[in-house]
DNA sequence: TTGTAAGCGTTATCAG
DNA sequence: CTGATAACGCTTACAA
């Protein structure tokens, strides 16, 4: 078991392909393809290369194949926030599907700027990534020209309307949020609150919030039953929505949550000033969070493949990066309410 | 505006530090160092190859750069899922301390699986990067001796006592849930149950549970009320777990999760089963999730600082890197016990 | 302040 | 099936 190293300046110490191949007594190539493409080295000097390999600690190094063979096998991730279950869902189906491919992920977050996000995106485009993924299509105009420019497979999430830069993977906001309307108006519901997002301007989010108003005006309810915080906490948001709606409108009868999480927050407060949920006050959610299912009552809300979108994503890049065509059209992997009990008709209706 | 681009095989068309060189009318070298070392350059050379590189679009190849100069300024993280809040606050604050530096993340989630997390590891490490970030200090041997060969920098969070790889940054999970429970004893708190985490094995979890188990065997209190479902959703463990304690002992009066998630999961069965909290039943939890301010009531529970332990760890990492001498000591954050009203006295002492 | 030359550790290409 | 050689695009080391 003897260990050929070099000590070099930095970190570590690395057996290089070189070092395999001396003692193997192949040449460098060899060593190169008894990893890349093992099935076309005879079975004999397979095994004697993987066995000095092994002997030696011999850890490939990617960066020079990279450099080499301009393939990174390095996918770039932007998001806004990784505090989100959705995104960490994604995230999770993204690496999944990445990792069986062999490819690794970059990863960094914005913090919902625009401008932080083309910043972060021409860093990450040192690293030479073949693909990026990006959550939302609201960008900066900076970055979209960089990456048009650059012609690098490009996949964005959750946004399915609006303008793509390539490819993308979403479910219509507008739709699902419009069909939840519904659903609570049916059940007889007048005076409907919507506790909408902090940040504005988020194409995603204000789908939703069109998709409620289209609802609302299409029964004739009021249309401006709407609150928005600015406190970035989301529960503490729902919370506050319930408050301020209920003061600007008694008859309040059901909020709807732009996610399950100002949902929540609205079912929280609902129970510490003593209204039922739901026979006085319905309230809906939107994303199918864990808690949906668990909280008290259950939620009803709305389920997106967050997981699945990652995958998808992933299978995307995939493809493109492997030249295949790829259809210009977004990908709608479509969206389901979930019925549960935080919705219902009025008690007396009962 | 001219454009020097090669086409090449690969997707994309990149301007390389040549090509800025000659429409600069400079050496490769000097393009080199406008970008590493600006200050060194004379202010007219500067500015004409800075006015080039952006004419041609140039984005320097930092997978060239990593190979001459052998410092990826990447660090590799693997985490044992995204889906946990306060690991995503701890990434945070490592994306943010690192970007500060020019340092990017390469990340990856190993399903609580050391063996997962060793490969894991061992592709990551062909990237070359310049330091690890892990979670917990349950590890496998293959791990532990791949990163201490090689002698890269590594930091384990969430991890104070057990054996550390390198560098540490955490704090006590048992005196943490042993001062927690305390506390709720102190409150007149006699059948105390406990809701554990799904995977055995991790170590900070049997660290919290031995805290408990020290707290109520001091207080000559029943010892075995504790419950670990295999279900991975965590509320949904809560929820069993108050159930099921309860069938066990019927004059449960307090029940303490491993996680917030798991309080509110409890939380959440009581008020579905008209069990009055703090009052009747007190609940406590662990880590001061988002929820734990939200829930109704107010969950008491544990807080560390997950997004200042990422910044430390990046930190100590930089530290490291740079040559300079870190303590080997693990670094301990320290925890704080946040009270709100979910653990109080019987209804009948108050 | 700027430049020249020599790698860094792979893979692509072309030969045998 | 195996090999020699030339990139890949940058940085280090040493000169001028």
């Amino acid at each position: 078991m003897k260990r050929a190293r070099k000590a070099k300046r930095s970190y570590g110490s690395w057996a290089t392909g070189k070092d395999v191949a001396e003692a193997a007594k192949v040449s460098l190539i060899t060593v190169s393809r008894a990893f890349s493409m093992p099935e076309r080295l005879a079975p004999e000097t397979l095994k004697r290369v993987q066995k000095v390999a092994e002997d030696l600690g011999y850890i490939p190094n990617a960066v020079a194949g990279e450099l080499s063979s301009r393939r990174s096998k390095v996918v770039a991730v932007v998001v806004p926030t990784l505090s989100n279950s959705n995104f960490a869902r994604t995230i999770e189906g993204l690496v999944a599907r990445l990792n069986k491919d062999g490819y690794e992920l970059l990863l960094s977050s914005s913090a919902f700027s625009p401008d932080r996000e083309a910043e972060i995106v021409a860093t990450l485009l040192e690293r030479r990534p073949d693909g990026i993924v990006l959550i939302g299509n609201d960008h900066s105009p900076k970055l979209e020209k960089m990456v048009t420019a650059i012609g690098i497979p490009v996949v964005e999430l959750w946004a399915l309307n609006g303008p793509i830069l390539d490819m993308a993977v979403g479910f219509s906001d507008f739709d699902a949020m419009r069909s939840m309307t519904c659903h609570v108006l049916d059940q007889g519901r007048k005076y409907v609150g919507y506790v909408d997002f902090h940040t504005p301007g988020i194409r995603r989010y204000e789908e939703r919030r069109n998709g409620f108003i289209a609802a609302v005006q299409a029964n004739g309810c009021p249309d401006q039953l709407i609150f928005s915080s600015a406190a970035q906490k989301d529960y503490e948001s729902g919370r506050l929505g319930l408050a301020a709606l209920l003061e600007r409108e008694p008859r309040l009868d059901a909020i709807i949550g732009c996610t399950d999480i100002h949902a929540a927050g609205a079912i929280f407060e609902c129970a510490r000033r003593g209204i039922h949920v739901p026979s006085v006050m319905s309230v809906a959610g939107f994303g199918d969070f864990e808690i949906a299912a668990s909280i008290e009552p259950a939620l009803t809300t709305i389920r997106s493949p967050a997981f699945e979108m990652g995958c998808h994503a992933a299978s995307m890049l995939m493809a493109k990066i492997h030249g295949e065509d790829v259809s210009a059209k977004p990908k709608d992997v479509g969206f389901e309410i979930v019925l549960r009990d935080s919705v219902a008709p009025h008690a007396s209706a009962a």
